[in-house]
DNA sequence: ATTTGGCCTTGATGCAGATCAAACATTTCT
DNA sequence: AGAAATGTTTGATCTGCATCAAGGCCAAAT
C-alpha cells in the first residue's frame, strides 16, 4: 500500500499558491532568493506517513497542497491528533533534532521542504522569515488552545459541528468565499481520522454526524461531500460564544 | 474579597529571578537596558483576576513570582483550563489588542509588565527578544499538543497522575533537584482549579486523589501537601511512554 | 465558643459515550 | 463477475465519569 516513490516537482517561488500565507509571506525578493536556492519539493501519496514520532528530522516544510495531520500514540494505541496541517501551514521545529509527532498525510500532498541547518542559519540573518514563524506559531497555539476547551467540555455533537463549522471556514476561504448562508464542502478525513481528533470514537462520530444530519443541520450526499444550508444554524450547535467574536 | 490596590514593586534586571528564563533572557546589555526603561512591576492577590477575556490589552508581561492561569468559558458556564503561567511565563500577544483568555492569578503574583507598544517596537530592532519569544512560543506549543493528548484520551487516574508529575518535575526543578526517587511539594491548585485544567469534575478529582493514596502511589499531608515516595511508581500511573522521553 | 464560609470528601444514582458485534456500501483487485 | 479490502452505519450493552446530595474539616470572623 505504502509506495516509497517520492516525486520531485519544480516551482517558482513566484508563482507559489501558499507564496502570501507561509513562512515567506514576508520576505523581500532577495531573502526569497535565497529560500529559493536551499529548497526542494517532495510529494507524497494519501496515506503515508512522512515522519514518525521520535525520527530524526534533518528538514522543516511548508504545505503547498494537500492535507497532513499530527498526531500522538500512546503506548496502547490511544490516539490523540494534534494538529490539522493546511496549505502554507509549518511543519518541524527549528531548534529541535527530533520529531514529536507522527505527520501522515491524509490527502495526497506536496511539501516545500528547507534543509534545517540552511534554514537555521537564514532564520538568523533574515528577520523576516523569524517573524512570520512567531505570528504563525502563536495562531497554531490559539488553535491549540480552542482545541483544548472541545477536548476537555464539549458534548460529542459539540465536538462535530465545531469540526464541520471549521473546515467549512477554512473551505470557505480558500475558495475566497465567505462562510455565510449556504456552504458546500468535502469532508478531508475519515470518520476515524475524526474521531482522533476530537477525543472520540468513530462510532459515536458516525452516530452524531447522522443526528446533525436528523436533525436538518447539515445534508449528506454520499459520506463526505457534506451541505450546510445555513451556516448559522451550525454555529449554533457548537456551544461557541454566538457573538460572532472572531480574534485575528 | 477582591482588593483593587496593586503595588508597585521596583528592582534591578540583574537580580531578578528570571533574568535567564523569560523573554529577556538572551538580551545583551544594552537590550536590557531599553527594556528596563519601559518595564513596571504589579502585584496581584491571590484569587483576582487580571485580565478578562475580550479586554484590551495594552501591556505584555512576564511571571515574576507565583502562579497563574489561563482559562475560556463558555457561555453555560463550562469552564477549561488552558494554560499554567509559571515564574518566567509570558502573558500576552504582541500584534493583538484583545485578551483572548481570562488570566487570574491563583497565588499572590508579580509581574514585570511593558506596555505593549513600546515592547512591539523593542522587539523588532532588538532581534534577541524575538527569537527567545519564539522558542517559549514554540514550548508553550509543545506543552498544549501533549494536554490535548492528556484531555481527549487519558483516564481520570492518568490525569490526575499526569498533573501530578508536572508539578513534581517543576518543582523539583525550582529547587535545583532532580525529579527522581522521593519528592514532596504543595499543590497551587484547588480541585476545581485542577478539574477545570483536567476537564474534570471537582468530585472526580477528589476521588481519583483519595484512590492514589489508597493504592499508595502517593501521601497526602493535609489537602495540599503531597509526598511521592517514588517518582517512577507516579510516572507509570500516567499512561506516557515509560523510555523516559524528554525531548529538548 | 460558636458561626460562617471555603474547600474537600464521600455516597447514591444517572447518563453520554465507549465497547462489542454485525451488517452494509463502495472501491479495488483478480 | 466475484472476492477482498476499506470505510461506514446501526444496534445492544456496559461503564467511567457526571450529577445530585449530604456532611466533614479548618481557618477566619463575630
Amino acid at each position: 500500500m505504502a509506495h516509497h516513490d517520492l516525486q520531485t516537482v519544480s516551482h517558482e517561488c513566484g508563482d507559489c499558491p501558499i507564496r502570501h500565507r507561509a513562512v515567506c509571506a514576508r520576505c523581500e525578493s532577495d531573502e526569497l532568493q535565497r529560500l529559493e536556492q536551499i529548497k526542494y519539493y517532495r510529494s507524497y501519496q494519501a496515506g503515508q506517513t512522512l515522519i514518525w514520532s521520535g525520527d530524526r528530522m534533518d528538514f522543516v516544510a511548508s504545505v503547498v497542497t494537500g492535507i497532513a495531520t499530527l498526531t500522538q500514540t500512546m503506548e496502547d494505541g490511544r490516539r490523540q491528533m494534534v494538529g490539522l496541517l493546511l496549505p502554507s501551514d509549518f511543519v518541524g521545529r527549528p531548534g529541535r533534532t527530533t520529531a514529536a509527532y507522527d505527520v501522515t498525510a491524509t490527502t495526497d500532498l506536496v511539501m516545500c521542504c528547507f534543509r534545517k541547518k540552511p534554514f537555521e542559519e537564514l532564520m538568523t540573518s533574515t528577520p523576516h522569515i523569524a517573524q512570520r514563524l512567531l505570528e504563525m506559531t502563536l495562531d497554531e497555539l490559539d488553535a491549540a488552545r480552542e482545541w483544548m476547551l472541545l477536548l476537555g467540555r464539549k458534548t460529542a455533537r459539540e465536538k462535530i459541528a465545531s469540526l464541520l463549522a471549521i473546515i467549512a471556514r477554512r473551505d470557505a476561504h480558500l475558495k475566497l468565499k465567505s462562510a455565510k448562508g449556504s456552504i458546500v464542502f468535502d469532508l478531508p478525513l475519515t470518520r476515524e481520522e475524526m474521531a482522533d481528533y476530537l477525543g472520540l470514537t468513530l462510532e459515536t462520530v458516525s452516530r452524531q454526524v447522522s443526528a446533525l444530519k436528523r436533525d436538518g443541520v447539515i445534508e449528506l450526499e454520499g459520506k463526505r461531500h457534506i451541505i450546510v444550508r445555513d451556516f448559522d444554524l451550525l454555529l449554533e450547535e457548537t456551544g461557541d460564544d454566538s457573538d460572532g467574536g472572531y480574534l485575528v
